[in-house]
DNA sequence: GACCAGGCACATC
DNA sequence: GATGTGCATGGT
């Protein structure tokens, strides 16, 4: 086992000790999940919460029956989860490309192999790196590394990466060191959210962190 | 009133 | 290739 696989390993431990299961992602169904992967895009959960809900309330928390909506009704639906005409315009280019590439169908979408199904959700306007792994991982199950600015804060603070690692080195470090787990890297995304949001956004946080004691850099 | 939130596309240098 | 900016709501 090499020393990052065993760094990375006793960071996971760490902060499952402290945090247990975070249950992500909160969705009833994987294509909610998808949708909600494109709504919460620089967008704080609880605004994302209320459009799904919106749209779950018009009842039209669907493949077939989001995309026949008028492009105007479809941003009221989701404002609450701000940037609404932006997401409105992702959302639907989503899903042209969902019914048109797989019949609007979560298991045809499920069958293709991960690094194809990845290659082709970031030829889709308004869907990145982390947007295309959210939907990857936490809707079908595959097991790829969600990286976001929660990450890296956390992994750069403790000197776990260099400043300047990119979003797919990232996500190899994670990948080439730990099993390929679907189950470990959903929880292990959670985890760094979880400790990035409740422990050292103040310097004076670190006294009782899960990660207190590794190395740390100056800035909180 | 500033700042942030489970980003991305596009312009500009 | 690296920054900077618009998108936009709602909570702190």
């Amino acid at each position: 086992m090499g020393s990052k696989t065993a760094a990375l390993t006793d960071l996971y431990d760490r902060l499952f000790a402290a945090y247990g299961p975070q249950h992500w992602w909160p969705g009833e169904s994987p294509f909610e999940v998808m949708v909600g992967a494109i709504l919460t895009q620089n967008t704080a959960w609880a605004n994302l919460e209320k459009a799904i809900a919106a749209l779950r309330a018009a009842d039209v928390l669907d493949p077939q029956r989001l995309r026949a909506l008028p492009p105007g009704r479809l941003a009221e639906l989701i404002r609450p989860a701000g940037t609404f005409n932006v997401k409105a315009r992702r959302l639907r280019a989503f899903l042209e490309w969902f019914e048109g590439a797989h019949g609007s169908a979560v298991d045809s979408l499920r069958a293709v192999a991960l690094p194809r199904a990845r290659a082709s959700l970031l030829e889709i306007r308004g869907i990145g790196p982390e947007t295309a792994d959210s939907i990857l991982l936490y809707a079908l199950g595959h097991p790829t590394f969600v990286v976001d600015a929660y990450t890296w804060r956390v992994l750069r603070r403790h000197r776990l990466a260099p400043d300047e690692t990119g979003y797919d080195e990232l996500k190899a470090l994670f990948e080439d060191n730990l099993p390929a787990d679907a189950a470990l890297f959903n929880e292990y995304h959670a985890l760094l959210v979880r400790v990035a949001k409740t422990s050292c956004r103040a310097r004076a946080r670190c006294a009782g962190c899960p990660l207190e004691g590794l190395p740390h850099d100056r800035e909180p």
